[in-house]
DNA sequence: GTGGTCTAGACCACG
DNA sequence: GTGGTCTAGACCACG
């Protein structure tokens, strides 16, 4: 289901967040549709039970999914947009240092921008 | 000498590595350039001294410093701009996950190519 | 019938408890009124008749209602009052709990005991 | 160092969080404190350490406590405080559930006060 | 069958 | 020595 890669550098957990964000930003996954139960996920992606937990757990906080007792796991209704001003500092520093490597690796702005142009591309639906 | 936040998510060593190579890349640190020692920089920050250790290492490794025995530490010439095909996939990972943060904020393509495009005017400048 | 919300962190059973308490107290069931039968409430509500049992069990054991064999479920007569000493502490810790979090909200004594003042004025009916 | 009780409803680490939050209202624990390591605390409570992790990392997430990096684990400055409606709602919830309970052990509106009005003398120093 | 809590214990990154 | 991640597995509440 999702492709998940132990050797990443990113936690495993944090790989699942992702995929599934992802799925949802690109309308793959829509609000109501139930998610794999933990066991099920886990076992598809040969990982521990509390891996996922963890995961799902973090999305329910994020209001990206919800849990209804005894039946089981959904993508919620879109959560608001909010900026988060921190947060956004944070992912500032991240998209910097990864500008930073780029160039030194011998892109400069056009490139850098094409790069970026292309994943928004492949991710968001403008509306 | 640079603005290390121990408070940061990013180890103080990854801080104090980009911080070095922000300066070289924007031409503050040139070639040839004395680095303080690492007992020095440790001071400064008051981080452990096993911490910039870390950071001159990574730096040695990527050859973007050069440690002349018994002289000290100096800013390397550029080392060849050379892609690294896995790295390059590891950027790009990077950057889908921060696109995907920022539409979750509420940003659309324009408005992250705005970010990076700010970023990107600060910090590189075009030869 | 009943403001039942599968998206609530409270179980379901706890929150058909806690309705039915509510409106005894407030005097819209009065002893000897007939609940719907499990079937029923559970058809309503569109939730498993075995949580219905259960919340059905648990009022039961409070003698806040009574089943009559083959006739059905019963508001009893308001039960002797009588102050279990080892819930009046988990209601004090819970209480505790929520000042914590209402003071974390930046509610101080004097608006803490507002909020508790109307929660009551709605409630209860001073003899 | 805080008085668990495995017996109690209430998960552990939820008891953990709410000692913590309790002495920081009273001022007992103030910012900057340390608190004891992970290991540490959960080998003074005899827990698991994961359980202490996760009420630490409940914490962090309220900004209640902060960690440094090899250094260990802080009391924050006191986090800005902001009404967040879904959780005023939901403690008005859990306090009506309560008010119900006490009413049913025969307290009325002026005990019912009287009890809050003392917890909140123990709890919180007005300025 | 669903998720939630907890344990015991391993291994890792960071300082 | 500090916290972070993950596993394997137990037991529980809820439906």
């Amino acid at each position: 289901m999702f492709p998940i890669d132990v050797r990443d550098v990113r936690p495993i957990y944090e790989q699942i967040i992702d995929q599934i964000k992802e799925q949802v930003i690109k309308g793959i996954l829509k609000p109501g549709d139930q998610l794999p139960s933990v066991r099920q996920l886990a076992g598809n992606l040969t990982v521990n039970a509390n891996t996922v937990t963890k995961a799902y757990q973090e999305l329910e906080r994020q209001r990206i999914i919800e849990t209804i007792r005894g039946r089981g796991t959904f993508i919620a209704v879109l959560p608001e947009k909010e900026v988060n001003k921190t947060k956004l500092e944070e992912i500032r520093k991240a998209l910097k240092g990864n500008c930073i490597e780029l160039h030194y690796m011998g892109f400069y702005k056009e490139q850098i921008l094409e790069e970026v142009s292309k994943i928004c591309e492949e991710l968001i639906k403008e509306d």
